[in-house]
DNA sequence: ATTGAAAGAGTCTCAGT
DNA sequence: ACTGAGACTCTTTCAAT
């Protein structure tokens, strides 16, 4: 952990914007915010070296890329001690894009991107079956993602 | 949909790179792949005129911002006709960022960052409880997160 | 801390291949 | 389709406030 963070408004905002669209330019994020691009420039590194801002990502259209199938899977355990070593092995497959470690139902939760239905069934009968410690899953397909946005840290109105 | 993709390794080399660093030059992602920065150029235009590439989203430290709380909840509805009726409604909770209709146990699925479990327990008692056509729901707090990544678009060895 | 201006680096266009 | 060079835009630094 960095040094104590102290986020005034501005931070906020440019972070709020950035997470939509990290394209934008300071010059423009400037005029936005009513500061100069040299001002924006020096928060960003600050939220940089504070690790608050890991990095950028491009957002893809997976389903033309040819990954039409998301899914959910929660994963019962034999025994919940089993966890690390499992984690590990479902890490091999990477189709499973998150894995988390969960409270409730479930020891672990994991999510899966395929190409189709085929690629999907075969994680689940072949991958997973072969996995020592693993006691039963289950799958939750998903038919269609009504939403899917960003944690507001900053509220524009 | 746009006109068809035909898509060759350069372009995937570049998505999958661009994946986990969007802020890399076209210069050195010419480096990298043997071709001039202009050839990268104007595949990345290509992709995103074919919309492939949507943009780039600013990569966060959720924990730093005080968001130290993720979980996931399964909805179970009264009726599934009522899904987009309640879709709605949890759009309005904006500590939910995703919402996919699912096959399985559950009608819906969702994810949830919180700042703190004061947070998640407001939403799940006071928010979810107001919303009509929702049977139950099933909260699995994430103590952990093993792994998070992208899709591998294209196999590097 | 913020600014404005100058230097440096990257993107974008285009003529040539 | 790819390249290299020039024009243009953006980032980065820095002296002044």
């Amino acid at each position: 952990m960095a040094t104590k963070l102290n986020l005034d408004k501005l931070d906020y905002q440019i972070i709020q914007e950035m997470m939509e669209n990290a394209e934008i330019s300071y010059a423009d994020l400037g005029k936005k915010f009513f500061v100069s691009a040299g001002t924006i420039h020096v928060r960003i590194k600050k939220l940089q070296e504070a690790g608050v801002v890991k990095g950028t990502k491009l957002n893809v259209d997976l389903k033309q890329l040819g990954y039409d199938v998301i899914a959910f899977i929660g994963v019962y355990l034999e025994k919940s001690s089993l966890y690390d070593i499992v984690a590990e092995e479902l890490r091999k497959i990477p189709q499973i894009v998150r894995l988390n470690y969960t409270t409730g139902n479930y020891s672990m939760f994991g999510e899966v991107v395929c190409k189709d239905i085929t690629e999907l069934r075969q994680i689940l009968h072949d991958d997973l079956q072969k996995i020592k410690g693993i006691e039963r899953t289950e799958t939750f397909i998903s038919l269609d993602e009504s939403f899917g946005r960003n944690v507001q840290v900053y509220k524009t109105k």
